[in-house]
DNA sequence: CTTGAATATTTCAAGTTGAAAACAATCGTC
DNA sequence: GACGATTGTTTTCAACTTGAAATATTCAAG
């Protein structure tokens, strides 16, 4: 046996896939836990409800609901219930469409915006408090989007031809 | 303003924080999505279970309900419902200590033992086959080990002294 | 115009989630 | 040994999650 192939044996390309996968949520959930329970003791809002108005504001102009879920990587039966749940709150309005009665569009309102727009800079403060000291931070950020190509790649998702 | 300073005002530092973070999420949330798919359809499992019975078989012994909560990094509340469904597939079983009465072991039945080892295998190749090709792998391990390093330094966690 | 396929959204059931409260049992201290 | 504090687990509740089914609407042929 080689040393290469005895190397192979201790760490088969597979193994370490798992441990680069492993660090990853390990890293997310950690971060997130961070964000959930901030927005929630400074804002009284939820992570979801949370991503709804940054996709919201991302995007500049109203969404429909299959754009939020496309966008938000959450099932379309799901968006409805944050949207409920926004909506009673006053952060966002549901229109329907003029031209195509299925569709409802849905857009924030001045005091979502207001709120947003605050709560967005809490999180980046917050987000930088936890990344921000990081050594070779401009080199990782061009791996994980390398990450999120190859991730891209390899997974179908249904697209019109 | 020298070109540095305006460079800075271009991309703050918190604002490579922010990208470097919804990198990673996205990333997450795409293996996440598909490993949960995964797990349905071939195993009739939800991805919680999975990483229940995953600590229990990493640890190699009985854990309390508080250690899975502990290292799963969930509420304890929630391991219980987790455990509930776990036991009535007959995958672990609950043994009451003999020392302390609140406390109980949690153990890997026989099937759940095997059916670990299947599943296991399989998760194995999925996270392969989404990661397996990618430049820089070793690097990236490394550098997302560092990140998490630097993240528990920054995230205040009551330990004992 | 009518039938059938496709699209947008909601509804539903089952499971997961965190926080807080409720309980039960143990421990430390006097 | 009684007290209060602590620890381990379960319960409770509102919110979130998915996948699938139900509804409503549009669109494309025929």
């Amino acid at each position: 046996m080689t040393a290469a192939e005895r190397l192979v044996k201790v760490e088969p390309r597979s193994k370490r896939s798992l441990r680069i996968w492993l660090r990853l949520l390990g890293c997310a959930t950690l971060i997130e836990q961070q964000v959930r329970t901030r927005l929630r003791d400074d804002f009284a809002i939820t992570l979801p409800q949370f991503d709804v108005l940054a996709e919201l504001d991302a995007a500049g102009e109203p969404q429909t609901m299959s754009a939020l879920s496309r966008r938000l990587m959450v099932s379309n039966g799901n968006v409805t219930g944050v949207i409920d749940r926004l909506e009673r709150a006053d952060l966002v309005r549901r229109t329907p469409s003029a031209e195509d009665r299925r569709v409802q569009y849905i857009a924030l309102t001045p005091k979502g915006r207001r709120r947003f727009a605050t709560m967005a800079a809490a999180h980046e403060g917050w987000i930088d408090e936890l990344l921000g000291g990081l050594e070779e931070a401009e080199r990782l950020a061009r791996l994980l989007d390398d990450t999120k190509h190859h991730l891209r790649a390899r997974t179908t998702r249904s697209q019109e031809p």
